[in-house]
This record gives structure tokens, C-alpha cells and sequence, in this order.
RNA sequence: AGACCCAUGGUGUAAUGGCAGCACUCCGGAUUUUGGUUCCGUCAGUCAAGGUUCGAGUCCUUGUGGGUCUACCA
């Protein structure tokens, strides 16, 4: 493929790309660019992953190559269908696309055999009796080099045998294990001898019952990503110090040399990826399941409200290098923020109402107020929504003794509702606590919003709804789960000591305008001046659920907290 | 401890020996029938010390700091 020159400024690379470029120019593979993403089916994809994905994805998509998913699923007891399906889900909703080349390592099984026997035959591998203990003892450490195993010199035909058997099932599990026959003193633990097919009485998702020995990462992964001619495999970090080994098979092989890059996985503040935590709180009842909006995965946040297009900008923005890195909590809302401005829908939600009476607007009439959908996009049109002599407005929108740059509704204050009309505050109503629990209003009748003759000033503007109108919903305010950015990088203290307890704010009954009544789960909304929200799954008819995905950025409130 | 990797504003990422830029955050201002959006502006950075060079964020050396590796997990 040709790289395209233009005369626009130019585009910056991350080193991936110039790899890649490079690779091109010099016409390796005749140019071509073929990528995969390999997740283990033992759990949900997290925001981690979601670099990994976008990175293999975009990037074959960039130089017109291909994209592939596979499975490697070579370790049959922690391995599910179930967690198949949600990988394959969740990567679907992100936005990616693999086509018909979707393969397991397990496909290979066969394949990687011969390999096997190929590298016996070779004198570069052979079976080993040494218990685990042993093995363990033998491979020394960083500063001590390991010694060779009493088993290393079998011949080759024993070796042959010996493999054979195992795979026929011969041999119990955890006494005889295939090595390769490499290098007992690098200082790279993982080119001492490595293991590579270990015996495992498990039933497999996929293969069933057909093999007991199965091979070990290192001897699948890489041999996975030649069989499938990946021209470059892209991994994390972690995976640097199994480069050699991994070029080693392909040289010992001789087979096709897929390379592999390693790049910095993403760590994003207030988030946590191990599998084996997440797993925790799901566990532990902390959060409700894989799902809860309150989680890192990809189907949290899919159920928070975050849109698949944010996430990748998100991503893009964050970029590519090999330095460690924590991305702000901040970046990924601006990236949300900024594309449900452009796609989501205004609408009025009153979440703490405070009931407003028009005191001079007619018993009984109502009128319809327009109002348009989407200021940032005309061709979203106008709506129109009641308006009544008895309205809810938000709680936070009225103070009684305001003081400072408050300009919303007080005692004696003229504020606009939105879209309508202009309302002065004239009484103060209250319960037998003391509580604000109504206000009455009177209402300036040129004041209406299109035709609005009065020549009133107001400084503010609130959102309502029309209290006989509006629909009774169910609201979710969520937030980070954590109250650490990073909550597990302490060694003397547990990560669930951060969890946040006000992640979750459930507000059974809120108010929203009737123009709802016929959403599904996942649509998006803006409720006005209060933040993004979505339907949630558990949304039915009549009993609708509304997720907070984030809230609207509040000068007001940062107004607030400089003043206490 | 050894090997390997990494080091640029608060955060993330560019600059490929030649003017240290962009985004997010923060702060200030303009606009606004969302205290949203948009627009403008401010603050703020090359880990340290040597060396090479006309010229070093970039190359070399040493140091410092951080990360990774010592699973029959991936």
C-alpha cells in the first residue's frame, strides 16, 4: 500500500505507526498490515482492553489490512463460552468489525503438536520428569543462572515417546511436562528451558475432551500469530522479556515471522483493571455485576451511557507510547461530554422537586411550548412539552436568603423557565419542619418565550416540568467507583477501602417531561443543566430508569466550593 | 541484587540534531433563554551532571527515579 503524501502538515506517528510505516517503505510483506486482538476468555474486557482493541483495529484499518480476534483459550479451566459471547458483544459495540476470521489457539492444537514433535526431532525440546518443585529450583533466579535438567539429555526417541504418551493420556497430571531446550543460564528467566505442553485432565469449551496436554502461552501465542501470517503483534508492556523466546520459535521453526511490538497499557484514574479485583466486587456484592454502570468494563460502561465513539476518542486521545501512565479521570468526561453535546437530546428532568404554583395562570389551561431538541444541531427539530399552573422545579434552583452571584429564583426574584414564560417568586411556603415545600408564583403573560414583549431582564434561566404531565421515574446518579486515582498501587492498605460509597444515588422518584414515555434502553439524553443520562436495562414500561453517564460541567458549583 | 524497558507543564502526548507544540485540567474574560456549548486569554515542562556538536529534549557516559521479569496463568 502506498502511503498517501500530502501537503497538510504533518501528521505526527506514534512509534507503532513508524514501525509500521517503516515496514511498508521497505516492502516487507509486500506491504501488508495484519493485526489481531487475542483476549483470553476468562473475563470481561475493561477499559484496558479497549486500547488493545482500538489500537489493533485502527491500526490495520489505517494501512488497509485486516483486523483478526482470537481466542487463546489454552487454559481450559478457567476458560467459558459465557465470557466468549461478552468479548464478542462488547468489541461489536465498541464499533469493530473481524469479519469471518474469528479463531481460537485451540484451532491449532493440532498444528502446535507438530511443532512440538518438530522441535523434539531437532534435539530442541524434550520431556522433563522433574516435579514442579524442582523445576522451580532449578531455573535459579534474575542473579543466579539455572541448572540444566537431569532430564535434558533424553534422546530424541525417548523424547518422541515420551511426548507421544502424555498426549495419549499416559501419565498423570503434573508429572511430566515438554521444555524447550534453550538456555538454562540467561539472565532472561523465560528463555531457561520454558515449558511448553503441560498435562491437564480438563475439559475444554472447545475441544472438549480430545487433548490432556496443552500448550503453554509462550508456545501458542506466537506460533498462533505465524500460522495466522500477523505481520505485527502488538501487546503490552509485560510482554517485552518474551520477545526472544517468541522470535526464537519462529527461527527454530522456520516459520512465518510475525514481530511483535509491545506498547504501555493504559491505566486511567479512579479505575482499576485486574481482572481478579473486578472479579472481587462482583463477588463481594459491591457492585451489582460485570455490568454495573459503576464498573471499568466494557459492558459498565456501555450501561453507564458512555458512547462507543467517546471511548475511542478517548482512547486516541490518551495515545500510544511506552511509558507508564495514568490518563485523568477528566479526559475520559471531556471525550463523553463532547459527543453527547453533539448527539443527545435536551430534555427537562426535575430530580429534587419543589412544587411551584402560578398563582395567575388559568385553572385548567395548559399550553404547549416549544422547545428545540438539540441547540447544537438545528436539523434535530423542536418538541413541544405542557405547561400548566402547577409545576415542579429543581430544589438546588431556589434559595431563600440568596447571597453572592446567585441568580436563580428568591423571594421577590424574577427568573425565565426555560422555553417559557417568566415567573416572579411571591411567597414562600413551608412545612411543619421548616422545609420549603412550595412556592407560590406569579407569571408576566407577554413574557412568553418566541413572543416575549415585556422588556424583563432576567438573569437566570431553570429548567421545569408541568406537574400533572410528567412522568415518574426512577434516577441513578453514579460516580467513580474509587475515591483514590489510584487506588490499587498501596501495599499496605485494600483496595475496596477506596470503593465510594456515594458511587451510587438512587432517587426513586424523579420528574420528567412526558415527551419520555416511549424511550428504550441506551438512548441518550441531556436532561438540561443537569447532566447526560441514559435508559437503563432495567427500564420497563411505565417504570422508567435513567442512568447518570456524567454530569454537566457546573461553574456554579465551583463558584460555591470557593466561598466555603 | 542482575537483565531489560522508560523519563518533556498538574495529566497525557508531539517535536526523528535546528523556534519545545497539541489536548485535558486549572485560572481569567466574552457570548449565552442550559452557571452547558462556543470563543479568547493566562499560568506551567525537557530528571541530574558531564561529554560530542556551530547547535542537544533528541546522540554518548555516569548517576537518579520509575516500571517489568524469577506461574505446569495469559
Amino acid at each position: 500500500m502506498e502511503i498517501k503524501e500530502t501537503n497538510e502538515p504533518k501528521e505526527s506517528l506514534n512509534f507503532i505507526e513508524e514501525i509500521i510505516e517503516e515496514d511498508i517503505r521497505n516492502g516487507k510483506h509486500g506491504g501488508r498490515v495484519h493485526t489481531r486482538f487475542p483476549p483470553e476468555p476468562n473475563g470481561y474486557l475493561h477499559v484496558g482492553h479497549t486500547k488493545a482493541i482500538y489500537i489493533n483495529f485502527e491500526l490495520a484499518k489505517k494501512y488497509g489490512g485486516l483486523t483478526n480476534l482470537r481466542f487463546d483459550d489454552t487454559n481450559p479451566v478457567t476458560e467459558e463460552t459465557e465470557y466468549v459471547d461478552a468479548i464478542k458483544r462488547d468489541i461489536r459495540w465498541l464499533g469493530y468489525d473481524w469479519g469471518d476470521r474469528e479463531y481460537y489457539a485451540s484451532d491449532y492444537f493440532g498444528k502446535l503438536y507438530e511443532f512440538a514433535v518438530e522441535l523434539v526431532k531437532k534435539g530442541l525440546a524434550y520431556v522433563d520428569d522433574s516435579t514442579k518443585e524442582e523445576i522451580e529450583q532449578m531455573k535459579g533466579s534474575p542473579t543466579q543462572p539455572g541448572e540444566l535438567s537431569p532430564y535434558a539429555s533424553r534422546s530424541v526417541e525417548e523424547n518422541l515417546d515420551l511426548l507421544e504418551r502424555m498426549r495419549k493420556g499416559e501419565f498423570e497430571e503434573g508429572v511430566r511436562v515438554l521444555r524447550a531446550r534453550v538456555d538454562m543460564e540467561s539472565p532472561n528467566m523465560h528463555m531457561r528451558d520454558p515449558i511448553l505442553y503441560r498435562i491437564k485432565y480438563a475439559h475444554h469449551h472447545r475441544t472438549g475432551d480430545a487433548w490432556c496436554i496443552y500448550p503453554m502461552y509462550d508456545f501458542a501465542h506466537g506460533q498462533s500469530d505465524s500460522i495466522e501470517e500477523i505481520t505485527h503483534s502488538l501487546c503490552s508492556l509485560e510482554f517485552r522479556h518474551h520477545r526472544p523466546l517468541y522470535d526464537w520459535f519462529i527461527e527454530k521453526l522456520e516459520i512465518f515471522p510475525s514481530r511483535q511490538i509491545e506498547f504501555a497499557r493504559m491505566n486511567v484514574a479512579y479505575m482499576i483493571t485486574s481482572k481478579r479485583r473486578l472479579l472481587l466486587l462482583v463477588r463481594e456484592g459491591l457492585v451489582s455485576g460485570w455490568d454495573d454502570p459503576r464498573m471499568p468494563t466494557l459492558s459498565g460502561m456501555r450501561r453507564r451511557g458512555y458512547p462507543p465513539a467517546a471511548l475511542r476518542t478517548f482512547i486516541d486521545k490518551a495515545g500510544v507510547a511506552k511509558r507508564d501512565n495514568v490518563i485523568e479521570y477528566e479526559l475520559l468526561e471531556s471525550c463523553v461530554r463532547d459527543e453527547l453535546n453533539r448527539t443527545a437530546s435536551r430534555v427537562m428532568a426535575v430530580l429534587q422537586p419543589i412544587k411551584v404554583l402560578i398563582t395567575n395562570y388559568p385553572e385548567g389551561q395548559v399550553e404547549m411550548m416549544e422547545v428545540e431538541n438539540n441547540p447544537e444541531d438545528a436539523s434535530k427539530g423542536m418538541r413541544k412539552m405542557p405547561f400548566s399552573r402547577e409545576l415542579y422545579i429543581e430544589r438546588d434552583d431556589f434559595m431563600e436568603n440568596p447571597q453572592g452571584k446567585y441568580f436563580r429564583l428568591a423571594p421577590g426574584q424574577d427568573v425565565r423557565l426555560k422555553a417559557a414564560y417568566i415567573i416572579r417568586c411571591e411567597e414562600v411556603i413551608k412545612d411543619a419542619a421548616g422545609e420549603v415545600s412550595e412556592l407560590r408564583c406569579t407569571y408576566y403573560p407577554n413574557s412568553r418565550s418566541g413572543s416575549d414583549t415585556s422588556g424583563l431582564k432576567v438573569k437566570g434561566t431553570i429548567h421545569w416540568v408541568s406537574a400533572p404531565q410528567a412522568l415518574e421515574v426512577e434516577v441513578r446518579l453514579y460516580d467513580r467507583l474509587f475515591t483514590d486515582p489510584t487506588p490499587d498501587a498501596y501495599e499496605d492498605r485494600d483496595f475496596k477501602e477506596f470503593v465510594n460509597p456515594e458511587a451510587l444515588t438512587v432517587i426513586p422518584k424523579a420528574y420528567v417531561e412526558p415527551a419520555l414515555i416511549d424511550v428504550k434502553p441506551q438512548d441518550h439524553f441531556q436532561f438540561l443543566r443537569v447532566g447526560y443520562f441514559s435508559v437503563d436495562d432495567d427500564s420497563l414500561p411505565g417504570k422508567l430508569v435513567f442512568n447518570r453517564t456524567v454530569t454537566l460541567k457546573d461553574a456554579w458549583a465551583k463558584e460555591q466550593q470557593k466561598g466555603v
